[in-house]
DNA sequence: TTGAAAGCGCTAACAG
DNA sequence: CTGTTAGCGCTTTCAA
């Protein structure tokens, strides 16, 4: 049986002072071994960490953080849906504040709207976080909340009144416009645009770099037909994209949204990537194996989350200090079966 | 501007005390407000709540934690994973969390291996949560850890040296025998196996659920081929089935590898549901909109979370009193286009 | 390099 | 119904 695994379990729990005692140390001594601070005697640290071994001491992480008043803990708003986006976003950000030593506690707001979010973030706050991630918000309207500890956005702008707000961005706007001129190099005249909720941040990010692909390439805008990311939502604007001849190429805001829409496509004779090509944005990696294959582009979460997490700490740890700039995320295109060049190619 | 929202940045936070100056009452009084404790006049409760809010007033939850030695929080070892069923079920459980009462800490273990868990379970005790959830493990060895505090094992037997253990299944048993009788019932005169890691007590669990069913028919038991989740070992699996000219049926464990497994068929030329029927397992809405639309098993995610939740904070709050069962997780089967009577019906 | 004393902000127990 | 008195277990001074 491993050390400390043997206390029985009707004792107390060993608290610092019987660590000092056993370790024949003042308690301040076994705080700063625990700590990682320095003078401290090798021979006094591993008396210490050999006394704590044997009691099974475990730190009080509510005493910590009461007489110090920092809790090494992060608080992540999340998106409560469970699509593949933002779960990965998810889990990438916990991984991220994992590395650099925090732990980290979630509230959901299933809408991302500002009030929702500020509840959440009052909460998280009053649990005492050192910091907080705000992930894809919703846009309208400011978050009316006073936070005294930094807040990052990810994948939105700023809109709130904290000691520090910070934001990194998911090179959405990027990945649309490569997504839309992955369209136009094939061939196709225009391309069309199924966006997420207008209301999020992410759907205009998205709608944005669209439009300026298509501007830059002096393309004509065509209306855009709004989802709200689910498959559902793309089924129904495939059905009404489908009736629309003209309708040769699609950049859909969302995987799922893209998937809905290729199978009303398909179900109303339209072939895809034949007569209508469609590109997702995500990157799932289960797409890869449907029919056709979706071409799409993928979002750099693990890069986001651990440039966004990096920042927050530094702006925990060392607020008056710069930060060096990281390089940008990726940008990458992942091109599978469902584009292709128009029926009537005049390249 | 809302109330609260104007204190200075620089003043220091307001303290119980304050709250009860400002309310003219004791901190006792303030205490047993803010915990919706009895015996408080409902003029003393207005005046402390009036007073609060004016000073922007936000509970302390380390203070509280210390002094009352709880912490109202649950800590949860989730999957490193982002798949629609680790995701649902976290996103379910926060829900169900946050409901009770309680705030969510979360830890991944990539892995779900015993130490892994055990590491985390260590580190969510040290943060000094009330309850640990402990979501789809693996079973192989027992967890060496020692937890104060109840443990909730969703998805898997108990394996863990806790105060108390819990566990709630998902009814991946049931589920498993129902997706393999659909086949049955269409006339298949076996069905093929498609499970996942077998390390893991979810892939042990559907597995036995598909012998069962298979036993109860007296249908012969073909090789199980075992994959890893992903639409790729679907894939991989896929070729290996498409060869076998008496395959005309497969329960895939989850449906990404059913995506992927349908996806090697149809390339081998095996058409679905015409000559090989498949069903998959959890439900995962956007595979409704794929050719052929998959016919699955719908796992009640959120029953699941919420009963294992409410009997976790029952084991919290009152250890010693019976809580009545609930009602049995919904067993959903969700027939779509994958599956289809063998080529050669002989029902 | 080490230790003694003084809290952090709250709730528990008990008395009124 | 209300208040008083003690801590919870740790870190922070500050002095040795």
């Amino acid at each position: 049986m491993a050390p400390g695994v043997g206390r029985t379990s009707d004792s107390p729990a060993p608290r610092s002072a019987d660590v000092a005692r056993v370790a024949g140390v003042s308690r301040k001594t076994v705080s700063r071994v625990l700590n990682n601070e320095p003078y401290v005697s090798d021979d006094a640290r591993q008396r210490v960490l050999a006394a704590a071994g044997e009691l099974g001491y475990r730190l009080n992480h509510a005493a910590r953080a009461l007489a110090s008043g920092r809790t090494r803990s992060i608080g992540v708003v999340a998106l409560g849906t469970a699509g593949y986006g933002t779960a990965s976003l998810l889990v990438r950000i916990e991984h991220a504040v994992r590395d650099a030593g925090y732990t980290l506690r979630v509230v959901n707001t299933p809408d991302g709207d500002p009030e929702g979010i500020a509840g959440a973030v009052e909460s998280l706050i009053e649990q005492g976080v050192d910091g907080v991630v705000v992930s894809e918000p919703v846009v309208e309207g400011e978050v009316p909340v006073h936070a005294d500890v930094p807040v990052l956005f990810l994948g939105a702008p700023p809109a709130f009144d904290a000691a520090r707000t910070l934001t990194v961005g998911v090179a959405a706007h990027q990945l649309a416009r490569v997504a839309t001129e992955h369209l136009l190099d094939l061939g196709h005249v225009t391309v069309h645009h199924l966006s997420g909720p207008l209301r999020w941040y992410a759907s205009k990010d998205r709608l944005e770099g669209w439009r300026a692909a298509l501007a830059a390439r002096d393309a004509s805008e065509p209306p855009v037909v709004e989802g709200d990311w689910s498959p559902a939502s793309g089924y129904a604007a495939g059905r009404e994209l489908a009736s629309d001849p003209s309708v040769t190429a699609v950049f859909a805001a969302g995987d799922e949204m893209a998937i809905g829409l290729i199978h009303a496509l398909r179900e109303a004779g339209r072939r895809v990537p034949e007569d209508v090509s469609v590109v997702g944005f995500d990157g799932t990696p289960v797409f890869a194996y449907v029919t056709p294959p979706l071409t799409t582009v993928r979002q750099p979460f693990d890069a986001a989350a651990r440039e966004g997490i990096r920042r927050l700490v530094h702006a925990i740890e060392k607020p008056d200090t710069d930060l060096p700039p990281a390089s940008d995320p990726p940008v990458e295109l992942v091109v599978r079966g469902s584009t292709a060049p128009p029926p009537l190619h005049q390249g």
